[in-house]
DNA sequence: TAGATACGATACGGTATAGTTTCGTAATTA
DNA sequence: TAATTACGAAACTATACCGTATCGTATCTA
């Protein structure tokens, strides 16, 4: 028995599907939601609108699916020591968001999640809760090890180590470089979360 | 001798620009900048495109010129203490956040930050970077004054201060209020700041 | 009063966009 | 072969928007 019931007919050709989702994300990253065109989608894509229509019923369905695509597997491995965990995960954050696309669609996507569209909201439960329970349990995990002060409140934690790491990727432009940031950073916060 | 030179003609009338500055906010909030139409502030002040484009050369104009008037008076006392001065700066930059307007404006405007469009580095270099510099006073005065380690860097203090709070803002609707949140944070940044 | 400017209302030109449809062709199944 | 579906190209509809222009009226200076 078949696993995949074939349909007749000529089937989808799914290097159109991957071409129209990488142009979806540099045009994101580029102009972003409200700047992006279908048309300009499918210039970009070398494929015509209507493949577009045939897989998404709308630019909104288009757009949710390929910034779900976005959560790649996101891999935590613990050292058993804090400070090297932290750099890592820091290290590794800082990378996604220097990547291309990552890096300049999460700002534009700011907008969405703090409103609440529907776009945000996926954006929000997809991507960026997921790796906040990541970060979260790994201090927790030094917390049990008696890494960190027991009555370290992990939640604010995660937003003292990630809030300034997003601020300077989103004022980028108008800030100089620091290459030790990160280390000046997670050495400033583990000086007040030492157990 | 007269102090204005009136031109002949029918004056403006003040309270139609003023009725079209709150309108600019007020969709800037709801809708965000690329989602704005200029019939739609019209509308929403009670008044004629004519009298917008009287005022103004081009949407650009008017929001680059309307977002430059948030820049409020920003005043900081210094108490001599700085957790106090922290806390009251925290505390007066959550409720300009959730003040309406800018708490909703904001967010809208991050996007434009990062990507150092025209209006959006208009933004960083009136509001963010003038508050920025008052607090990164504060944090040097108290440094100067003993209460703070001298080796600490008063731009990446600024960060890990801000950079909470705004995250915070950002990710709203998809967070716990937690109203001990801004004394949790400093505290726990002053035990690793202290000298 | 005469001239100048502001006002709201409205229409207009030009452009851009979302989404649909048509057409000739290619790839697959029965 | 015949039916079915996908493909690119392009035309099409309907809508929205920016910015300009026109018109009749109101308010000011000289």
């Amino acid at each position: 028995m078949t696993v995949t019931q074939r349909r007749a007919g000529r089937p989808r050709d799914e290097s159109v599907s991957e071409a129209i989702s990488e142009a979806v994300l540099g045009l994101l990253a580029e102009v972003g939601i409200r700047g992006m065109s279908v048309d300009a989608v499918a210039a970009r894509a070398g494929v015509s609108k209507a493949s577009i229509y045939r897989r998404w019923s709308s630019k909104e369905d288009l757009v949710i699916d390929v910034i779900g695509g976005l959560v790649s597997r996101v891999e935590v491995s613990s050292t058993g020591e804090i400070r090297a965990d932290l750099l890592l995960v820091l290290g590794r954050f800082g990378a996604f968001l220097s990547e291309l696309k990552a890096g300049l669609i999460f700002p534009r996507l700011v907008g969405e999640v703090h409103c609440g569209s529907d776009l945000g909201r996926h954006y929000a439960e997809s991507v960026i809760l997921p790796r906040r329970a990541l970060l979260a349990g790994l201090i927790a995990d030094a917390r049990e090890r008696g890494e960190l002060r027991r009555d370290l409140d992990v939640e604010i934690a995660v937003d003292m180590l990630t809030g300034p790491v997003i601020l300077r990727n989103l004022m980028g432009a108008f800030r100089a470089a620091d290459p030790a940031a990160d280390e000046k950073l997670v050495d400033a916060l583990l000086e007040g979360w030492r157990a």
